[in-house]
This record gives C-alpha cells, structure tokens and sequence, in this order.
DNA sequence: AATATCTGTTCAGTAATACAGAACAGCTCC
DNA sequence: GGAGCTGTTCTGTATTACTGAACAGATATT
C-alpha cells in the first residue's frame, strides 16, 4: 500500500466548498453531509472552522452557509497575476470592434473552459463581469476549439463521460462530435450553432502557446439571426488574423 | 477544557493559503514552512492535497506552488451573489462622470476595506478589476469614513494595532486619527490627503445599512492637484446627494 | 395548541490519521 | 567534488478527527 501523501480531512473539507454553486450558493449542515453521505457533527466542524477563518459566512436568520469574502480576496491575488489576461485584453477589443459581438477568453482548465474575459463592442453595454465562470467542452465554441486539439486519451475522457443537452441544438452523440473535432482540426475554428444556449451562435479559435499545446480559445459570439454561415467564416478568419498580430510568450 | 468544535488540521491548512499574497504569489514547500514554523513534511502533505483538488497549481519548472483556478471559480460564485453590487453600479457610473472622476465601492470586512468595483468616468479608460482587493482602515478614504462609525471597542482595536506609514502623509498617532474621526462623523464624509498613494486624494461617504450599521462606503478620488478643499466638500455633497436616492434593502 | 419532524449543536470514546523527525534525492552554487 | 540548498519519502506515535447518539431549537403538521 503506497503512501499517497495528502491530509484526508483536508480533502473532506474541500469537497464540502464544492458543494456550493451558483444553483445553489447556501446550504445547511444538514444538506451538505447529505449530499456528501457523511455524518452531521463532522460536516458542522468543517463548516465552524471554515467560517472562523472566513472563507465561510454563516448566515444567522436561517443557520445557513454561503462563500466568504476571503475566497474573494485569494481570487484577486490570482487575477493580478494572471498576465495572460492583460496581454489579450486589447486584442479583444478590436475584435469585439471589428465584429461589433461580444468576444469571449477562455482558458483550459482541466477538462473544462474557464472563462476569463468578455469585451463587449462599443455600442453594447458592458455587462457584468464573467472571470471564473466554467463550461463544458463538448457544447461550446471556446470548449470544442479547445476539445479539438486535445490528445486522442483526453478527448475520449470528455466523451465518454456525461453529456447532458443544454439545448435541443446540443450534439449529445459521441460520433458525431468525433466527425465535428475532425472538421475543427481543418478548418482551425469551432462554431458552436446554439449548442449551449438557444439562438446564440459563437464562433471560436484555438489559442496555442509556445510549446504548441493548446492553451484556451477566443471567441466571438452573438445572435444566431446575424450569424449565418458567410458570416461565421468571415469572423474566423478576423480573429485568426487578429490573433497573428499577437505577440505572445506563454 | 471547552471543546472548540473546530478542525485543527483544516486551520492549519487554511494558514497555508493564507501565506499567499500579491507580493508573494509563488511559494516553496520550506519557505512556507518557515513561515508557520511547522515540519517541511507537514506542508509538503498540505501542498499536495490542495493541488490535487485543484486549490494550488504547481509549477514544475522551480517546485513552487501558487494559488489555482478552483479559487477564480469559487470566487465567480460568491460574486454573482453579491447583489449589493449590480445595486450600486449605476449610481456609481453618476458619480463618476458627475465628477469626472474614478468612484470606488468597498465594503467593510472584518476590520478591513473590501474593494468590491470601481467606476471610471468616460472620459477614462476602465483600468484593471479591483474586486477583491484589500486595504486597511485607518490610512485609506473609505476606511476611515467606516472606520469612524464603528464602536469604541472595535476603533480601539484598529488604533491600538500597528499602523505603518504608506507615504509621508500617512496618519500614525492615535490621538490624531481619533479627532479626525470625530470630525468625520459631524461631517458626514471622511478625506484621504494623500495617505495611502501619494499624489492621490479621496473623498469618502459612509454606506449605512437599513438596520443602522455601517456597511461600506463609496469614495470618489484622484490625483491631488484637482482635488482641492472646495472641489472635495463638493464632491462629498454630489455623493451624499446621490446616495440618498438609491433604493437599498440591506 | 400539542405533537411530530425537521433543523443545528454538543459531547465522549475510539479508531483513524496527521504530524514529527530523520533519511534520501535532486539541484545549484561555490 | 562537496556543501548547502531545495523537495520528497517513510515510519511510529501521539494527536485528533470522526462516529453515533442525545439534546435543543425551529418549523410544520395534525
């Protein structure tokens, strides 16, 4: 039996952060070591420490828990130093110019996007700020440029797992996806035709770092009626050489 | 002996990542170490718990660890809970371009400013996101602006701790911060000369919350040569102005 | 209004495990 | 080539985290 060298109750202690989401962002003692299948009195000491330290916040009225401000603050010492992000925000903006859409950045994080920018073009208002907020691979613009150029292991991970549709639009049939990845690798661009999001159509580019593994994507995304297949291409193709122009050391 | 209800291991773990700052965002398995004063092996345990679950990144280049994505995600979803902050968004965008300067948010957390949005007016360029970041109370505008509509207990606290000069301008006595206080709360507004960022001058109004707390506050600031006795009692008034019709329910 | 059934909380004993400490390995710099 | 760093591995022991049951407070039900 080999040593695997990590503190167990730490590992206990992160699963019950991942409980919280965006669906469901206060929870119970109760509810927590339900969802984990562990005893109440271990879930209230986990969540007692946590709140002492103020990662945690305990709500009075109803003894619930939400995320605190200090995951808050560690989040801002990771974004001032994600350079990546500075580095690809005025390249973004003449996209969004350029397209008149929202462009998107996505990183790959795991087998998943994580996004990290969205530029809204001049005349849209710039909504409300999207760093850190996480997609699937396989229903994605950012996601299938990404999925695209992983390796043969990495994508077969991604589509034998759970696929849910998001949309009646969403390609669940691993196959089919298969044929998609072959036609991205060729073209050198995704197009998500509302997979995730009905009447949304997105447009996406690989982004590769020095090595030549893929690092995340860019995307231009927006209304499905202004983009039709013409479109589509001809917005590829400004952001691929929009992305040459970017001098990059990743 | 009292039972504490609390995870000791998990507080240990929790000061691991809080070893993390913006000036130190990479960090060894022994520097850490050296900093909580506990056993190499022990961090080493912690370490790898974290990065496994995605809490810490490893670089494999230099064995150092920094903070992970996970944490950019968790902080994505507090961050779409904060309500207070889409509230204030618009009434800020007013400030700013009333006053053709930047206007910032924070909150009061724990006995610190929580930096929570900053607005710039359109004359400028939005600069970087601020979310997150942190400052202390007795040297910044809208520090001291809550600082002064804390209890004497809690304003002790922050008096009594220590209290290092930002810049030449910064206030360290005691007995003088305490009258400036005092004129604070007659005032209605609390200025900051030049004592956190030299060069840079602020104005600052309380945020009080429905039940008569102190919640935060919003300030208004810029470089000191436009920021002259006249123009910041102005600039105090179009805030409170402001402020007073702004729907709130916290 | 009284009971039932949820919550969150406390506590003591035991089984698990986290940590100390030493030894090893890989690296850089003298 | 060795001396000083790193990070990593490993084992025994003492700490302590978890189990499980009992209690308390709130809410819902009858």
């Amino acid at each position: 039996m080999p040593k695997d060298n990590t503190v167990k109750s730490l590992k206990r202690a992160i699963a019950v952060l991942d409980c919280f989401s965006q669906k469901e962002p206060e929870l119970g003692v109760t509810e927590i070591a339900r969802k984990l299948d562990m005893q109440k009195s271990t879930i209230f000491n986990i969540l007692t420490t946590f709140q002492e330290s103020g990662i945690l916040i305990k709500n009075p009225s109803n003894n619930k828990y939400q995320l605190g401000y200090k995951l808050l603050h560690l989040s801002y010492i990771i974004n001032s130093g994600i350079s990546i992000r500075e580095d690809f925000l005025p390249f973004m903006k003449e996209i969004a110019n350029a397209t008149g859409e929202v462009c998107y950045f996505g990183l790959l994080d795991g087998l998943e996007v994580l996004y990290i920018d969205a530029v809204y073009p001049m005349t849209q208002l710039q909504a409300r700020n999207i760093l850190g907020e996480r997609a699937p691979l396989y229903c994605t613009g950012l996601g299938k440029a990404m999925l695209a150029n992983l390796s043969e292991e990495q994508i077969n991970e991604v589509l034998s797992g759970p696929m849910p549709p998001f949309t009646k639009c969403t390609i669940t049939d691993p196959d089919v996806l298969r044929i998609e990845l072959e036609e991205i690798r060729q073209n050198g661009f995704a197009v998500d035709n509302m997979e995730h999001e009905f009447g949304i159509r997105c447009v996406a580019v690989p982004v590769f770092g020095l090595s030549g593994k893929i690092l995340g994507a860019v995307s231009v995304s927006g209304p499905s009626p202004r983009f039709d297949p013409p479109t589509i291409v001809r917005t590829a193709a400004i952001i691929t050489e929009k992305l040459k122009t970017l001098q990059r050391c990743y």
